[in-house]
DNA sequence: TGACAATAGGTGTGATAACACGTATTCTGG
DNA sequence: CCAGAATACGTGTTATCACACCTATTGTCA
């Protein structure tokens, strides 16, 4: 029998390996959910990623952290965490600051606006879980999880 | 105790919800494979997308497919097919042609280069599977597969 | 102490993604 | 038949990504 993402994908031959066919199940089931976040996300003008900064510096008050920081925290990695930075901070979402003790620092912190912001975006944010993932009971939730954390954790 | 996630995350708060976890770990788990897959890709100049568009290609030979087939088999939708199979077809991977029947339609084929260049990646592909999934068992591979299905087909 | 490595952050640039809009061809119903 | 919808594909434009390289500050050790 023809597997379900075989089938999604209109694939005629069946896919070489378990494990090819896991690496793409988790590149497609990632992609539909971070399509319907960024939709969600697309009235208020901020990017899924932008939305992850800003629960980190939430997160972190009211210390701050610096774009390193920032950088290694995010869920999915960007290259370019200073323009990241540069485009909420023109929103005034973010404020940053330089001159700690280590001069080589820039401290960043999210604002008034910023927490607003998410305070707002919140409760759509858990419509779309509940769309997305509320056809999941708790066990499936956590077995998903589990794997998934096995998977990272390679050696 | 902690979730493995999130001390990934230097999160200090726990999630807000089960469901919030999964989707993040989803999202964080696809980001290391996709990483890993283009590190392996970008030697040979392509992207995990070119890659797939080839592989779909090569799959539907020796009929070829149109434009609009091709975005509808991605693992990953893009909404910019034409320009994407712009640069396949100038790198000669893939080579395009108007003017069956439906004079609309324009067929796009793998050339024998293509279908070289997918030869020459596809072994390291394969190590690239093993070294990502290659500690999870069968079981664990089917469960995994099958979670993410029932994450995809929500009513 | 002072050259050099390490760390933190920024910049320049070309490629790509994302979105709205435009053109050509075919289908469809009165 | 033929006006208009539907389909298939392309283009223009802006923002963002991705990579390499650059500057400033601090740490380290001969």
């Amino acid at each position: 029998m023809a597997s379900a993402l075989q089938t999604e994908l209109k694939q005629r031959k069946p896919f070489k390996s378990l494990k090819e066919e896991a690496h793409l199940s988790i590149q497609r089931t990632a992609a539909l959910l971070e399509h319907a976040f960024e939709s969600a996300l697309k009235p208020h003008r901020i990017t899924a990623t932008q939305y992850n900064v800003l629960r980190i510096l939430r997160g972190s008050e009211p210390d701050g952290l610096c774009r390193n920081e920032i950088g290694a925290r995010l869920v999915r990695q960007v290259p370019d965490v200073t323009r990241l930075l540069d485009r909420l901070e023109e929103a005034k979402l973010i404020a940053r600051t330089r001159g700690g003790e280590d001069r080589r620092f820039v401290l960043t912190r999210i604002t008034r606006a910023g927490l607003k912001l998410l305070a707002q975006v919140e409760q759509r944010i858990d419509d779309i879980h509940d769309e997305q993932l509320g056809h999941l009971d708790e066990p499936q939730l956590r077995k998903l999880i589990s794997l998934l954390e096995v998977v990272r954790a390679r050696p």
